[in-house]
DNA sequence: GCATCAATACGATAGTTATCGAACCGTGTC
DNA sequence: GACACGGTTCGATAACTATCGTATTGATGC
């Protein structure tokens, strides 16, 4: 793995590394999933994302757009709201990287 | 995803978000896989694993300790030095987050 | 005992970040 | 135009973190 990758990574995972952007993520892909299962395309409104957080706006404004710098999310204004949608590229990326099986012999 | 969990998770990930620290796992899981491939057991040792690392032994020792927190990694003394092995669990747990493969349709 | 080596503990410091409130912007509706 | 609504920008602040140098521990070998 060469070293810009490294700092790519990093900022991926840094970005997963708050509670409430993490759990803003993991609501994303729970919303994905479900359309998925619909037949739908996999985007949400962020309105819809917020459920059990307990943060103002500008913090989500915030954690978004960290998700979004850090290539996981992307993000579209659709009238008044703003649609997120999750990267499938960085999904195959993170599950390669814990992809191997390693196991004590 | 319950609460608590998510907070565990994000602890790991934020073991993850420095890029020092993140290059140190690397280097244990490649470590790890040369070791497999090998048949051994897939363990360490510390010193091993600073390679391209520019950074002093104190903060080294840090990051350790903060994976080891995370419960990315186990840690055992073995004689002067320390051996450091990947945990399987966190890595299939990991793994099993990233798994679903999300596609526009 | 003494020297050495790997790692850790401690204290300090510069830099980063999560969160907030207040003000603001763009879009749709009346 | 005026208003409401979803989201953003700005500035501030408290909390956290990465890193360092120094001192210390614990194990090994002379």
């Amino acid at each position: 793995m060469s070293q810009p990758d490294v700092k790519r990574l990093a900022r991926v995972f840094h970005a997963l590394s708050n509670p409430n952007r993490l759990q803003l993520f993991l609501n994303l892909l729970e919303e994905s999933r479900l359309d998925l299962a619909k037949g739908r395309v996999h985007d949400c409104f962020l309105a819809q994302l917020l459920g059990n957080l307990n943060v103002g706006a500008p913090t989500v404004s915030h954690h978004v757009k960290e998700l979004a710098d850090a290539g996981l999310i992307d993000t579209q204004r659709d009238g008044k709201q703003l649609v997120c949608s999750v990267k499938p590229e960085v999904m195959d990326e993170l599950r390669a990287m814990f992809a191997t099986t390693i196991r004590a012999s």
